[in-house]
RNA sequence: UCCUGAGUAGCUCAAUGGCAGAGCAUUCGGCUGUUAACCGAAGGGUUGUAGGUUCGAGUCCUACCUCAGGAGCCA
């Protein structure tokens, strides 16, 4: 359509046009109209639709916040010394374990995996160039149905030499502040569509509140003693989805919880010098129950440390060679977190579910279209 | 893998064990300052699949299939 714009005030928008031309470029059939109405309908219908689902106001909005958080998440990184360097994607072993990775054959006798981290490589570049981070899809065949999962998503990963626990934290912090202040400074539209409050995310400024395990602990306890969650936390065991969600509705931002039990944390996390039984770690958990967006730790930089962990772990030495060279030719202190895009998205827009995060979701039992 | 719930018109949903319906969509007619319009009419069904109980099953029973979101695990 070709016309003038005027204002009326009888218009929603202010604006009119009279329309002076108009040209079809192509009819749908009476018989096949357009499937989606701008009505309710159900999950399975519309991702059997994704592809023109995509065309209703509120997904397309979704999908401009998510190009900006995507380009915030990396210019953070970029602005601040940071070096893009992407890790593999077909990997020759699991980064921490083998039970949730989609394996392929790669050529004649071998077996490759989708990656599920780059974090095992982006220490290796880290101790080369400093700080770096990567960016891109990683893969969970983990059979996760609920609103938080998909079995492709992005993550974005940075990795800093010379540094630790305290200035994870920090970089945690001020990344996530910034993601969401580019966003409401360039989204404020789209985030109506979408139907955001966003009085609830123009107070996400770091600091963010800092909480330790045991402390964590303490407040499940005392919640558990008050009829607020249903299962009582046993004092060494990780949290449950129930406590997280308790412990993040707990704050108005993102809540960093830290030094977790090295009992049932990665093998390549850090000890508490002040407690080894601690790791050195931290999972970010964004308010409104949404859940851990960023889990991060620094990384045992002791070669014969590392070697007998891998083995504690039950985890084949050879394939691990080259990480321990690592630690045998220049080891450092480093430390990262990885952060999923998907869900930040998730937790930015309010949604309910992960599957609108991205064009088209991979879950459990969808891989059309 | 486990738990819970749901499968009826293109979509969203009704229907005490007793004639399978409504709204939206589609078609036709009317109306209209509309923007998820409004008024009238029409067409549209192997009630997820296979068995079973019953005079009679969308409804009750068994198995299976599909989907949902929760647990576990994770970002």
């Amino acid at each position: 359509m070709t016309g003038k714009v005027r204002a009326d005030v009888r218009a929603p928008s202010g604006f009119e046009m009279d329309v002076e031309a108009l040209e079809v470029l192509q009819r749908v059939p009476d018989e096949t109209p357009f499937p989606i109405q701008l009505k309710e309908a159900g999950v399975d219908f519309l991702m059997e639709h994704r592809h023109l689902w995509l065309r209703t106001p509120r997904q397309s909005a979704i999908l401009r916040v998510r190009a900006t958080i995507m380009r915030a998440a990396a210019q953070y990184f970029d602005d601040n010394g940071f070096v893009r360097t992407d890790p593999p994607i077909l990997t020759p072993n699991a980064c921490e374990g083998t039970s949730e990775l989609f394996e392929m054959d790669y050529f004649d006798d071998d077996k490759a995996y989708l990656t599920q981290s780059g974090q095992l490589y982006v220490e290796a570049t880290a101790l080369a160039l400093g700080k770096v981070y990567s960016f891109g899809p990683t893969f969970r065949a983990e059979k996760s149905k609920t609103r938080r999962h998909l079995t492709e998503f992005w993550m974005v990963e940075p990795e800093m030499a010379f540094a630790g626990l305290p200035e994870l934290l920090e970089l945690a912090e001020n990344y996530l502040s910034f993601i969401v202040a580019e966003v409401l400074k360039k989204h404020l539209g789209d985030l109506k569509v979408i139907g955001r409050d966003v009085t609830k995310l123009e107070g996400i400024q770091a600091p963010f509140p800092r909480l330790s395990y045991e402390d964590a602990h303490a407040m499940l306890v005392d919640a558990h003693a008050k009829g607020l969650i249903e299962t009582l936390h046993k004092d060494g065991d990780d949290f449950g989805s129930p406590d997280e969600t308790y412990l993040s509705n707990q704050f108005d931002r993102p809540v960093m919880v830290h030094r977790y039990p090295a009992a049932f944390k990665a093998f390549y996390m850090q000890p508490d010098p002040e407690d080894p039984t601690k790791a050195l770690c931290v999972d970010v958990l964004a308010p409104e129950g949404y859940g851990e967006i960023i889990g991060g730790s620094e990384r045992v930089a002791d070669y014969d440390l590392l070697k007998s962990r891998i083995e504690e772990h039950g985890l084949p030495l050879a394939a691990f060679q080259w990480y321990l060279d690592l630690r045998k030719y220049g080891s450092v202190q480093h430390c990262g977190f990885g952060m999923g895009i998907e869900r930040v998205v998730a937790w930015i827009c309010g949604l309910d579910h992960v599957r609108e995060t991205i064009p088209f979701a991979r879950t459990l039992n969808r891989i059309y279209p």
